[in-house]
DNA sequence: ATCCAAAGATGAAATAATGCAGTTTTTAAT
DNA sequence: ATTAAAAACTGCATTATTTCATCTTTGGAT
């Protein structure tokens, strides 16, 4: 056998999905999974899912933080949603099972498992608490992307940016400061403007004290101002 | 008993929703669904669901045109997708039963009735199959609504208002000449730009061959040169 | 038929955002 | 340590968009 596919990363039983499934399914029925399933390491900017291929496996992702990615018929991209482990990753092929809608890119360092999709929804389907539980896990992936949209389509890229600060450093990174994952292109794939005008507004808010950019590292000082340009005052 | 709540104004039979639900589950269980319902009909501009209530049932829409809106905390408020009948309106709660995230209204005299979340829940539960179609029909007015904002966030008016075009005469009316059920504002509110942004842009859109306008009616002369705004040419 | 209110339309000034061209800094490779 | 390439930054001219003030049309109410 190859070793290769086989290697191990960590320890099943200290993974939040093993977890979850067997407060739902049976110890065998969750063994049928794993021994189905490969852990995967991926380096930051590799990509997880590809747009337009066919998905044949979700993955469980334990650790990292990755970008929903949509490349639109000119090539430009545009970050749909940014999310952070733990998290079902390619679920909304569950119902519609077709082709991948957006790719998955890994912005920092990730690690996570792959399931097989076939034997996920048989096990699914013959037990409603669970297909409920992954049905969760998928919505709430949607619902995030969601409010990012509704703040990306009906405010000024001040406020927009401040949104993505608010959100990163709630949402993603749990700390007022941080090491942004993300470069300024991308960062205006997220807000939906050019990377100019990032930088501009970042340097401006850093200018007016409102954040510290030191490179990467950004702090949020006032995050009271922030959510106050956020409601655009 | 009071005539008002059960009025009838279509024959059951002629329902898609019994058709479609009577290939997954039994004759006698969709009694039940049937008589915990009751047929409404809602004028242009009613609300059907109101953001922020508790939503204690779904509504399958039989007949008309509808909106998702959302309103922010300045009270602006933002189209996040129209969707014509047959549509399982208030299924995003389906999995996540708390709070309507958003507002459903009428934009055409609209048609419908009332089905019984838990009832339709616990059918569900117990029929997998009929559960993955109901989801399907929730998850339709998701993607749809996501395509949406792809447009919207990553590209300018004129894109905007042109896919917008495309969509409603290719997705709702089907046809290339069609009587618009939206305002100037709603037009704005859909494509995330001011009204004057809007009528400017259609002005435009007509003196250039591109449309016809006529107060709400609109023809779409040249679907070709449309999509090329909508790629950005 | 008349009036009123709401929606639609218009143009111009003010503001916001983009795109460009060129510079500096960072990162990665040798 | 040196170099090349990529990313970050800057200021400015151009273009896009909003906002405002004003005017016209439309569709109900009375």
């Amino acid at each position: 056998m190859d070793q290769i596919n086989h290697q191990r990363y960590y320890d099943c039983d200290d993974c939040l999905f093993k977890t979850i499934s067997c407060q739902y399914i049976q110890k065998e029925e969750f063994e049928k999974l794993r021994s189905k399933s490969v852990q995967l390491r991926y380096k930051k900017g590799e990509v997880i899912l590809k747009q337009g291929a066919k998905s044949t496996h979700f993955l469980f992702l334990r650790k990292g933080i990755i970008k929903f990615n949509y490349e639109d018929e000119n090539g430009k991209n545009l970050i749909l949603s940014i999310n952070k482990a733990p998290a079902l990753i390619g679920g909304a092929n569950l119902v519609n099972a077709e082709f991948n809608l957006f790719s998955v890119c890994a912005i920092e360092e990730c690690e996570g498992c792959t399931i097989d999709v076939a034997l996920l929804t048989r096990i699914a389907l013959g037990n409603t608490l669970y297909l409920f539980k992954m049905l969760q896990f998928i919505t709430d992936i949607f619902r995030s992307s969601i409010f990012n949209f509704i703040s990306l389509a009906h405010k000024q890229v001040n406020g927009r940016i401040a949104d993505i600060l608010i959100f990163l450093s709630q949402n993603i990174y749990l700390s007022n400061s941080f090491v942004l994952s993300l470069s300024r292109q991308e960062f205006a794939e997220f807000a939906g403007c050019s990377k100019e005008n990032v930088i501009h507004t970042l340097r401006k808010f850093h200018n007016e004290g409102l954040i510290t950019l030191e490179g990467k590292k950004i702090v949020l000082n006032d995050t009271e101002r922030l959510l106050k340009i956020s409601k655009h005052g």
